[in-house]
DNA sequence: AAAAAAG
């Protein structure tokens, strides 16, 4: 493997990723970065969770020098305030054995602070294009000398809800400059739009062709939602065992909000990240989740792209993604840095064809994750769902016994994991799941999509060989034997904050 | 069509 100090990349930044225990570079870092710090126009594309902010990062870095001269010399955009804050945080330590000074613009937040570290000579500038627009046509913020400019998740930066912003923000950089694009995905029409702003760039694919663009150690498992009680299944989800972080995604704010009420409520520590939120209370949120204080993260797209917290063992699709683009982003939360995650996916009856849309795009099938899974009795065994719990999950009040458990589970996870096995708990659950068939009803209708083409009847022999990355797969895994289940609910769930009664009966 | 991004 190579080295940064291979690469040549300066001592002080080596050393500054050496103390984050940083010392190999992944292969979007190796193809890029010494193409990167002669200056060479960059298009990067590398999966998610495989190292590209360093892959622009430190070219940046290195190639402002140590001139002490104030004044903005690099512009880092971004597309959501999260995702500056980040990379603000990325930047920062590459710069911490160095005089470099980084500041984050976007907005929500007061002004004062940001043209404060503007006008102390920041030199490199992270930040949303609303705010950097803004700041720039009050004359507070000069990009006339940015000489190197990055768009973070380029394609995001360049579709037509940003495009104006971006195009006017080429306008004000420097037209003599170092420009580099980078993300997980890039549609054809992208980067041929991407090269307007750009001088005979490289466009660098970090993948291998054949491959695939998921990366290959997320599990991915899609279910049919159809009256599926989707807030029980999340709760359940909630308090499997082995689980680390998880993200779930909804499509809209409301059902963010809906589902973040609804499992606070059921005694949950549940944070949520929205758009209709004060930056204050996401900037909560966020820190909550990335500290483990918060059981998991309540989320809309806003945190599809870029967020890397680590292990987050699961993420969730509510509601399936209108796209592969941002199924292959949100997906990416998890599976960071070459560790294992879980991909679970509710699609609702209506959205059959977004996932045949997926499938196809991602070129899933063969054999994830539709053949794979295919009886909805291995929703329990992949997602080890506690199967023994009467009534409705989470019920209990925050100081209860529950909690203390599901803080307590993050060491065990560690253990089974270094053990290779997820050891007693689960034996002792699954003993209980045949024994106890009201909660297999649960899920009856959670019959995976694929399924719905042929027949919702659990099949007894889903091939299991292909064991991909699953964090869960422990030794002797027998399987189950995938009777139908023996009574389907054709109950309704009533949404609103609170619940009701209902959603604890017949479970 | 939703979400995001200035206030």
């Amino acid at each position: 493997m190579t080295t940064f100090a291979d690469m040549g990349v300066d001592a002080d930044i080596v050393e500054a990723l050496a103390s984050k225990g940083i010392v190999d570079a992944f292969p979007i870092q190796e193809q890029t970065i010494p193409l990167g710090l002669p200056g060479q126009d960059i298009i990067g594309q590398a999966k998610t969770g495989t190292g590209k902010t360093f892959g622009f990062g430190i070219p940046v870095v290195q190639r402002l020098g140590l001139d002490p001269a104030p004044g903005v010399k690099a512009l880092i955009v971004v597309p959501t305030r999260e995702l500056a804050v980040q990379v603000y945080e990325d930047m920062d330590m590459l710069t911490s054995n160095r005089s470099t000074s980084v500041v984050a613009i976007y907005g929500g937040k007061a002004y004062e602070g940001q043209i404060d570290q503007l006008k102390a000579g920041a030199q490199i500038v992270v930040g949303t294009p609303g705010r950097l627009i803004d700041l720039n046509n009050q004359r507070l913020l000069d990009l006339s000398h940015a000489t190197e400019v990055v768009l973070d998740e380029a394609d995001k930066m360049l579709d037509l809800g940003f495009l104006p912003d971006i195009e006017k923000i080429f306008q004000k950089v420097s037209q003599v400059r170092h420009t580099m694009l980078y993300s997980a995905t890039m549609p054809g029409p992208i980067v041929a739009l991407a090269r307007r702003f750009m001088s005979n760039p490289i466009h660098i694919r970090a993948t291998d062709p054949d491959e695939g663009l998921t990366q290959a150690n997320i599990k991915h498992l899609v279910y049919r939602a159809h009256s599926l009680d989707k807030d029980e299944v999340i709760a359940r989800i909630l308090q499997a065992e082995g689980r680390g972080k998880t993200v779930v995604f909804t499509r809209t704010k409301r059902a963010a909000q809906k589902l973040v009420d609804e499992l606070n409520d059921r005694g949950f520590n549940a944070g949520a990240v929205h758009g209709d939120m004060s930056q204050e209370a996401r900037e909560r949120s966020m820190a909550g989740f990335k500290a483990g204080k918060k059981d998991v993260l309540i989320a809309t797209d806003v945190a599809a792209r870029g967020i890397d917290v680590d292990d987050v063992t699961h993420v969730i699709n509510h509601t399936i993604p209108d796209d592969e683009k941002t199924y292959l982003h949100r997906v990416g939360r998890t599976g960071r840095a070459g560790k294992t995650g879980i991909a679970v996916t509710f699609v609702d009856w209506d959205d059959l064809h977004k996932w045949a849309l997926i499938n196809r795009a991602l070129d899933f099938g063969q054999p994830e994750p539709m053949e794979t899974y295919s009886s909805s009795p291995h929703l329990f065994e992949d997602l080890d769902i506690p199967a023994g719990t009467k009534g409705r999950i989470g019920k209990a009040p925050k100081t209860d016994t529950v909690r203390t458990q599901r803080t307590a589970r993050p060491e065990r996870a560690a253990d089974a994991a270094a053990e290779g096995t997820d050891e007693g708990g689960t034996r002792r659950r699954r003993r209980r799941r045949s024994a106890d068939t009201p909660v297999g009803s649960t899920f009856a209708e959670g019959a995976p999509a694929d399924a719905a083409a042929s027949d919702a009847t659990a099949s007894a022999d889903a091939d299991r060989g292909t064991d991909g990355a699953g964090t869960h797969d422990g030794a002797g895994k027998e399987h189950h034997d995938g009777k139908p289940a023996p009574a389907r609910r054709r109950r309704r769930r009533r949404g609103g904050p609170g619940g009701t009664p209902a959603a604890a009966a017949g479970v």
